[in-house]
DNA sequence: TCGATTGTTACAACCGTGTTAAAGATGCGA
DNA sequence: TCGCATCTTTAACACGGTTGTAACAATCGA
């Protein structure tokens, strides 16, 4: 799933502009002409970053703001203003309710992707998590590599991410579709069959004997678990 | 372990924007509303940089800052000001007691963590300031030279910088965006591209066949790690 | 045994990376 | 201050690996 952006602005073209670029950036964009619905909505399905233009109808951007602050399970959402007024006042009264960057109109597509990904990396999970041991098995987030009893393998991103996901879940049975959810993320509309291949290709990887899995078992009408070897 | 960060402010509000900014920027952040019970709990677990209102309730910014440098454990610790005496008065005054860096309020959270970074960054030299030594390359900071087999090898700044932050994390990947932010520090907005651009450069001065390269490496879907060659 | 589920393979499209050249900045010396 | 040299960034394209899919084979369960 694309990481999702609320955008309230109620110029047409300004909006045509910013749904244009982010979604070209490989954001979702989720348009309001009027701060009033934001709210309600957003909490259901949180989005990733709010982008307010401070003067729109309805709720303004600053008292969006605030309320966003203010509101438990949006609080930690980054927020960025974009807008005409450029005056230094208005600039510091965004930023202290709680903005986390200011863009001024008019502004260059570029310098809107490279802010809103620039805010999205800061409020990334620094949270590098450590490696992981599963038997034979070690597997180093930080280093992206995997080691079988010693031996460094190669493995391409995609086996990675699937890999480590099944090691720190030990025991649990996924199905195809929850991995699919939860490993490829963004990249939408993928055959669950996939999954398939790939765990025969980690299998390849990681199994003395692919035929006779040891610690990536099928649950047959269910989908897979990944285990510790007895 | 996330670097670590005493507050002593406060007004609720602003004790609230400067957490959230500065664990949005990978900071822990220890909250003290007085600067009463701030000594003790520091000299146990101690903080990388104190950030001190200086109007604040109990022992002010200016008398904790003086006991911080008094304090045998503590003294080497970093301490900014931040507070709404802007007075030049005022600022030399705490700059004198051996503060480090001095934020007037109303300050943007970009401001706040820019400087924050800026100062960690200053007291991070002494620690790390010595020559890298990887394979048959040789990095001094210093003097900002690099070897290769004991030749000299001219770099750019960019080079030089990008190798060195390689050098010194090594076995990791980094995405592009993570060494565009690392290495290029404050201009932003370039094209992560660039990096591609830096890297075949540096592969070209530090490795015997940049073809196949051994110390640099692709990371697919990632991004780069450096790594020592066997 | 039969149907459903899973395993396997090969292939084509796509995306990420390497690479080059040229434009754009920056700094330096005359 | 201007012009030149160097560094930096961008843009464009070619290549190769990764990825997803389809088709078929094998296996399991009833």
């Amino acid at each position: 799933m694309k990481p999702h952006i609320s955008v309230v602005e109620d110029d047409p073209d300004i909006s045509r502009l910013v749904r244009h670029h982010l979604e070209g950036a490989g954001f979702a964009v989720k348009l309001y002409p009027t701060g009033n619905a934001i709210l309600a909505e957003s909490e259901r399905q949180r989005p990733a970053l709010f982008l307010l233009d401070i003067m729109v109808p309805g709720k303004d951007g600053l008292e969006l703001c605030r309320q966003i602050r203010q509101t438990q399970s949006l609080a930690l959402i980054p927020v960025i203003f974009l807008t005409a007024k450029s005056s230094e006042a208005d600039r510091v009264l965004g930023l202290e309710l709680g903005a986390d960057d200011y863009i001024p109109k008019p502004f260059s597509p570029r310098e809107l992707v490279a802010r809103v990904k620039a805010v999205l990396r800061r409020f990334e999970r620094p949270l590098a998590p450590g490696p992981v041991r599963v038997g034979e098995i070690e597997i180093d987030p930080a280093a992206m590599t995997l080691a079988v009893s010693g031996k460094l393998v190669t493995t391409t991103a995609t086996e990675f991410r699937l890999l480590d996901y099944f090691a720190r879940h030990l025991g649990r049975v996924f199905t195809r579709d929850q991995l699919l959810d939860s490993v490829w993320r963004d990249t939408s509309y993928v055959t669950p069959r996939s999954v398939d291949v790939y765990v025969r290709r980690i299998r390849e990887k990681i199994e003395p004997d692919p035929e006779n899995p040891r610690y990536l078992k099928t649950v047959r009408g269910a989908g897979y678990r990944f285990e510790a070897p007895k």
